[in-house]
DNA sequence: CTTGACCTTCCCCGTGGGGGAAGCACCAGA
DNA sequence: TCTGGTGCTTCCCCCACGGGGAAGGTCAAG
């Protein structure tokens, strides 16, 4: 049982092409138990088999070379399953959220004629608001907003502040799976408060600025990217953008789905043109 | 509206990156509207803007470019939706095929001393077989078997037979996502039977088989693997296999998950050792 | 000894880009 | 009109993870 395997039967056993093989020796990950130095041909022993096999599982359902190596360097089993697990968790997310950018896709193609969004215009005044200013996965943007509103909330009325149910959320950049914002979630409120924690008290200036009013169902992932496109398509037709679009709720969240729930806005400037 | 944007501004209204738009211009995905013979600039038309977001979503969620150039090519957009639909439930059975792969390393990680099992040896007599030979995915499989004993038991029925519960299915390749057999459902019976459309009828020799006998439980995929490294393990420590392995059903399914429902088997002969 | 199967290295191919160098092009301000 | 700075061009190399195949050396059985 201590023979040598040519490269040829160690394929064979364990489901890796010769190709495959090769590379891992290059990379390190699988290397021959013996190799003739005479003539580069390489040998492997059985006990090789089942570190094989399982690298060639893992490698059936997708997962990096490096990570592989990682994985099977851990020599307790437990923290190797609990890696394993995170990745596969980390995987079945990432479909979840493509999921939805597929929705959005044949959202586009078979409701063509999407019912089209009202965009109007409004000037907003300046405001005093108290801030948090966070980076967030788009997995993470409903929990996010929910906390730091609370958050908010609580300091201001803490504070003696004057707050209506009105908050928005600023999307310094991207939120998506790829891209982490920066999400600022802002409460307006009259009064004197501190700054306390992450919480940043700042002026905001008054704008115009470009909005659609979405409902409660129109207001979740993908489908609030038809609103975003009307927004973002009507600006660019009057003017351009002077800052980075918002989500503006004014009411609390109705049970009706198709009730109003909030704006889409986005600050502009009226063209020269 | 009909001015022509440079590559960097439809790059930032479009989320694509310039070595992605000057890829997709040389493999004709996206081609600028026009381009300057003199200095070579690239100037795309703000009617392009809407293909190359479809194209920057169906890229984020992996879709190969010359699928996307397929998909957009598709006037109908019915008929496009159906292939994307299509491709995406392709996607989703990939992941619960690899979820099924990721459970069986965990399994091996997990409760290390995995109950052994026991490998008998016994010799099977020559039988005749009714057979259906297809090719299948792994996803298909439960259902093909099912399926195609049942057409076998009709017409052995039907022609006068004589059966009993028992049945085999012999895989002459791996059934997996990636591989599709051959699998080769089996009959035996005792009569005068004629072939009929993908019904053939053989005669298959007498053999010795080593075999593993696994519960219910045990059956589905992933932890029969267990059980076929079992016994090819066991084969190869006491000869070699002379063919491919096999499911062998011999009651009917139980209840009980735990009680005796099959055989994993492989022909092998003796070591000459 | 021959022959076929098996092994070696080497290079190019694919996909979907990222990083960066070298060199023009464009536009605004002085 | 010059001069930046920014933007655009091509070009080449890089990544992962191999597949395909050429050219040539090795092994083992008949």
């Amino acid at each position: 049982m201590t023979e040598h395997l040519t490269i040829g039967a160690f394929a064979r056993r364990t489901g890796l092409s010769l190709k495959a093989l090769r590379r891992y020796d290059e990379s390190g990950l699988l290397v021959p138990d013996a190799v003739d130095e005479r003539t580069g041909y390489r040998y492997y022993s059985p006990a090789q088999v089942n570190r094989a096999r399982q690298i060639s599982l893992l490698r059936r359902v997708e997962m990096p070379l490096a990570q592989i190596a990682d994985l099977l360097a851990t020599s307790d089993p437990v923290a190797a399953s609990e890696t394993l697990l995170g990745w596969w968790a980390e995987q079945e997310r990432l479909l979840t959220h493509r999921r939805g950018t597929v929705d959005y896709l044949l959202d586009q193609w078979r409701r063509a004629p999407e019912e089209p969004f009202q965009v109007e215009v409004r000037s907003a005044p300046e405001r005093t608001l108290a801030t948090i200013t966070s980076r967030v996965l788009q997995a993470d943007l409903v929990a996010t907003l929910v906390e730091n509103v609370h958050r908010l909330r609580e300091h201001l009325t803490a504070s003696e502040a004057v707050v209506t149910e009105e908050w928005w959320a600023i999307y310094h950049g991207v939120v998506s799976p790829d891209s982490d914002g920066p999400l600022e979630v802002c409460v307006p409120f009259e009064g004197l408060v501190p700054p306390v924690g992450r919480i940043a008290i700042r002026i905001e200036e008054g704008r115009t600025e470009a909005y659609a009013p979405i409902s409660a169902a129109q207001c979740s992932y993908p489908r609030i990217l038809h609103a975003y496109d009307a927004v973002t398509d009507w600006v660019r037709r009057h003017g351009e953008p002077t800052g980075p679009p918002r989500e503006v709720y004014r009411v609390p969240w109705p049970e009706d789905p198709t009730a109003y729930v909030a704006d889409i806005a986005l600050p502009y400037r009226e063209a020269p043109w």
